[in-house]
DNA sequence: TTGTATGCGTTATCAA
DNA sequence: TTGATAACGCATACAA
């Protein structure tokens, strides 16, 4: 910035301010300044800027796992959206441990980030890191895996129940009459709430909630799903349709009901929560419950932006809750009736 | 800072010098700063920090997509690796834009990260803006989807014309004479070779190298893959088996294939290159070359730290060309003879 | 082994 | 509208 104040012939501060396109510069040397900052290949090293403005336009983000397409694909949207925005992203793991989400908020906040965008982990047992970043003045936002107990910040979730409940009425609409169901971790909110939406619709058709048919997993994988498919077909009493959490174990159910002899969706009927970009292209097609991953993706930037902008203006900003819709995406898999 | 060296009656410097814990401070007064600031919750301000030291313990990576299975696995592994070294990552995505690429790696000079990884965009049409990056200073590391022209930084490679000449042995050991290639842009060094992989291991069996059986794709979509397959089953003489240069166009070969009447692998054999975390799930399953992302991940990682604090001790540093094997999963999708 | 003083690159304050 | 200078939070050369 020097070099350039040398150049202009004028001060360092007048360079700065012309860079920041300040209006007490006059237009014409704004406009000369600029043009040579330009010349000379100028970058502004936003350390130093970020040090005494404390904004730094980078947003952090903790997620549990990068390689899970959900996850991936609103990381997509929040790239695309931060980079619109003249964001940058830092993207953290959680590896669904609270020790390590917990080391990685602290490394956020060392870094100065504007904000925090995070989907909790499972074993995330307090929220007292992001208290903190609360305290330190760093506008927090949580999406899909929201904590359980109240916290002052905004929320962007889906209609779990809801649409756990549309989806397990579509399998009895179908004419399935004994429906288990694989959860996930119900310590989250949402599988909770994907439970919960599955009972009810059982209830409301006067069907049998069946404690066997229930079953809790942890990682969600391919094996869990895999063996609890397993476990099923083998009861007395088998079920004839199964509504999965999420989608990897409903593929895994398909595929290891077809490989055991079973005929899908005449047998059993499968539909998952979530969706794998090949779910439409395999045969059968995978019925599912799409996530709005790119709208929440996007609107989980832009409101956590919002709050960035809204504090650093000193202006007041109302936390927000917004829950969005799903789609049901009805393909072979749970097509009983054709 | 200072509060701290206040309550333990000692200099800034100090502290300074006790956190980061400089032998020439006496062990016991480093021990006791450190518990002091760890009880009033210290952190230290990394862009602060930063502007001393040059370094930010921050990596930038560039990729074109992060929701590709190939890449977010990458990120996956790269995210793994960084955090266990002390690094934080940037991630930002090019969509295979040349000039939104090029703004990339500016921001992420601006923020003064430590080192750049990253896959090159489609269109780059040069590398000038790796090179301002190497003036500086920083570090830069290619992997899978490196310059044609020979640059003077680390990179990381897969065995590409290796892998695909092997695929297509298989094929050819397999009976299928007719075997078509749904090639990705060759304006990728990647894509160039994986078909003269291919092509070489058709001459070398003496198969015909059939121009209408080499189609050439830019995004390797799902409907580029199927819109091709059904170009290919089109042909007066349509191919009996397929090498698809990415997976998701193997997999929309694959079903559309089935869907119109043929059957696969009898009629129709296909291998993919690099896999979804379903190619093994599906059936037919999805034969394909993996990748190691895993590896190459945490390989780009640790050779780019490597070379960072190579450089910020002024040690030399030999930059490396590292070409990681594959593994062919063979699977239903090309197994004609059972 | 510790303290003092200065610098990193930028923005903010105050004066001109 | 511009300039001089302090300040941001930390690290380091030099002095003690």
């Amino acid at each position: 910035m020097e070099d350039i104040a040398q150049s202009a012939g004028v001060a360092l501060s007048t360079v700065s301010r012309a860079l920041n396109n300040d209006t007490r510069i006059s237009l014409a040397t704004r406009k000369r300044i600029q043009k040579i900052a330009k010349e000379m290949g100028f970058k502004k090293n936003i350390l130093a800027s970020g040090l005494m403005t404390n904004r730094t336009n980078i947003i952090g983000v903790v997620i549990p796992q990068i390689n899970r397409a959900f996850f991936s694909s609103i990381i997509y949207s929040m790239e695309e959206t931060a980079n619109q925005m003249g964001f940058s992203l830092i993207i953290c793991q959680s590896a669904d441990s609270y020790l390590r989400e917990k080391e990685k908020v602290e490394t956020l906040l060392a870094l100065n980030v504007d904000g925090i965008v995070t989907s909790i982990a499972v074993d995330s047992k307090d929220m007292s890191h992001f208290e903190r970043a609360r305290e330190l003045g760093t506008p927090v936002l949580f999406f899909d895996r929201i904590p359980k107990v109240a916290f002052p910040v905004s929320t962007i979730l889906i209609e779990d129940a809801e649409s756990a409940y549309q989806g397990t009425v579509h399998l009895i609409k179908q004419g399935y009459t004994k429906i288990a169901h694989l959860a996930g971790p119900t310590e989250l909110h949402i599988f909770a709430e994907r439970l919960e939406g599955y009972k009810k619709a059982l209830t409301e058709y006067n069907l049998p909630i069946c404690d066997e048919y229930i079953r809790y997993h942890k990682i969600m994988s391919h094996e869990e799903g895999r063996d609890s498919t397993e476990a099923l077909l083998h009861l007395k009493n088998p079920p004839n349709a199964i509504f999965c959490a999420n989608n990897l174990m409903a593929i895994s159910a398909v595929f290891h009901a077809i490989d055991q002899g079973y005929r899908v969706p005449e047998d059993l009927g499968i539909i998952g929560f979530s969706e794998e970009p090949s779910s439409a292209l395999m045969r059968p097609g995978i019925s599912s419950i799409k996530q709005p991953s790119i709208e929440m993706g996007k609107m989980a930037i832009e409101m956590i932006i919002k709050e960035i902008t809204a504090q650093s203006q000193k202006e007041s900003f109302d936390h927000l809750e917004v829950i969005l819709p799903t789609q049901i995406n009805i393909r072979q898999s749970s097509l009983k009736k054709g």
